[in-house]
DNA sequence: TCTGGGGTCCTAGGACCC
DNA sequence: TCTGGGGTCCTAGGACCC
């Protein structure tokens, strides 16, 4: 029998914060998504003080017990770098470690014969929390998806000190009464109403399902949870990072953007950002969409609209920006207040193994030099140190982040500072 | 009472995840 | 004043082909 581990930061960004701010240990923290717009990490003592995942901070910042709550907007070049720290300790202990998501990694539990797997995982939630200052919980069995179940159970029951053991049929099954099938991964809220409605409430009722009955129910998806769930592993420990397919910048605007120039200001600024993720993945962008919205939540006049097109492959900010911006002008109406814009890309492809055009728009190796050139810049003095001036210069459209922490890690001006007398 | 069968590709929409 | 951002996979149905 196989056994796969999934090992979690608690509360991962709140304990990113907290590992160089050791004053908030013990204290509520939240961190708040962009422009400072609602929860997505709160610790325990958040959590008691009812702050729910995805509550938009400004209807509850003034609730009693929310008031001396420590709020940060997010931090995302402090997270990934914690993130990467986390996968450096487990990976120099743990033979094969399939990141799953920022503060999630898949483990290979098949340790060499005579190791004990619960003394060996308690081992590294400690060493991850002494080098990588991140306190986590380990969840493990004999498939992906009960490992994620153990990790949950761990997380939720303090009595367990971080570890959750389901390698045993008799002690899932037990565990498997007592839960929700909501409650297991790849079951969404959807999917828990339409097997409620067949009467399907516990994770042991979804077991008991017939097999083909859940596949014609909720397709090979939901019949590949329950085989999981059954103890039978379809999800292997993946260690090469599939290709990805697309990627997006969209954002929603820190005040409201009513004329022409501020919104092609906005555009051209996240296709100069798709262009710097294209290019650290040494890809090309071939497929273009661009959209902007108003403001679905205020009572605004609602106006939505998008336009794709094929563009010449490439990862050239300024190639991006001028597709952008030609996108985006049908798009736009004189008249309203939009609040969020985006630059999707699609069908990716291998800067290697691009075919030369034969008639290029721009001369690709002063393309190349020019975005070398920009890359290197902003890699040593930060992202935006140089940027094209079709991003603007005042940016009224960028997002809040009123309470942002150093980056600490990667940023030499904002190290800590240790004095020693 | 009657309609051919079988394949591919593309897109929109749904559902899930963190 | 103020409500996130970024992904993946699957299916159904239409267009098109032989």
């Amino acid at each position: 029998m196989r056994t796969f581990g999934l090992i979690d930061g608690n509360s991962f960004y709140c304990s990113a914060e907290r590992a160089f701010a050791p004053e908030l240990r013990g204290e509520p923290v939240i961190v708040l998504s962009n422009n400072d717009g609602c929860a997505i990490a709160r610790t325990a003592e958040a959590k008691a003080r009812g702050i729910k995942m995805g509550d938009a901070w400004h209807l509850i910042r003034e609730r009693p017990g929310v008031r001396d709550v420590r709020w940060f907007s997010s931090n995302y070049a402090l997270y990934g770098d914690m993130s990467r720290r986390v996968y450096e300790v487990l990976a120099a202990r743990v033979p094969r470690v399939e990141p799953y998501s920022i503060d999630e990694m898949f483990l290979d539990l098949d340790l060499p014969e005579g190791v004990d797997v619960t003394a060996f995982c308690r081992e590294l939630r400690d060493v991850v929390r002494q080098i990588a200052k991140i306190p986590t919980c380990i969840g493990y069995g004999p498939t992906k998806t009960i490992a994620k179940l153990a990790n949950g159970v761990a997380k939720d029951r303090p009595e367990l000190r971080g570890l959750c053991d389901l390698r045993d049929a008799r002690a899932r099954a037990q565990l498997y009464a007592e839960l929700p099938a909501g409650e297991v991964w790849g079951i969404g809220g959807r999917t828990a109403e339409k097997l409620d409605r067949r009467g399907v409430r516990s994770i042991a009722d979804f077991v008991a399902m017939d097999a083909k009955q859940t596949r014609e129910l909720l397709t090979v998806v939901g019949a590949r949870v329950q085989a999981e769930l059954r103890g039978t592993s379809c999800l292997p420990l993946s260690l090469i990072v599939p290709p990805r397919k697309g990627m997006a910048v969209t954002r929603t605007f820190g005040q409201p953007v009513g004329d022409w120039a501020t919104l092609r200001e906005a555009v051209a600024a996240y296709a100069t950002r798709a262009g710097e993720k294209l290019r650290a993945g040494g890809l090309l962008a071939t497929v273009m969409t661009v959209f902007c919205h108003t403001n679905p939540h205020n009572g605004d006049p609602w106006h939505s609209a998008q336009r794709t097109a094929q563009i010449e492959p490439t990862s050239d900010s300024l190639a991006l920006i001028a597709e952008a911006v030609r996108l985006l002008r049908p798009c736009w109406k004189q008249g309203y207040r939009y609040s969020k814009a985006g630059v999707m890309l699609a069908e990716l492809v291998p800067a290697a193994r691009q075919p030369v055009q034969l008639f290029p728009t721009r001369d690709p190796v002063q393309s190349a030099r020019a975005m070398a050139v920009l890359d290197t810049i902003n890699g040593r003095f930060g992202r935006g140190t140089l940027r094209p001036l079709a991003t603007g210069i005042a940016r009224p459209w960028q997002a809040q982040a009123r309470n942002l922490s150093p980056r600490y890690t990667t940023r030499a001006g904002e190290m800590l500072i240790a004095r020693v007398w």
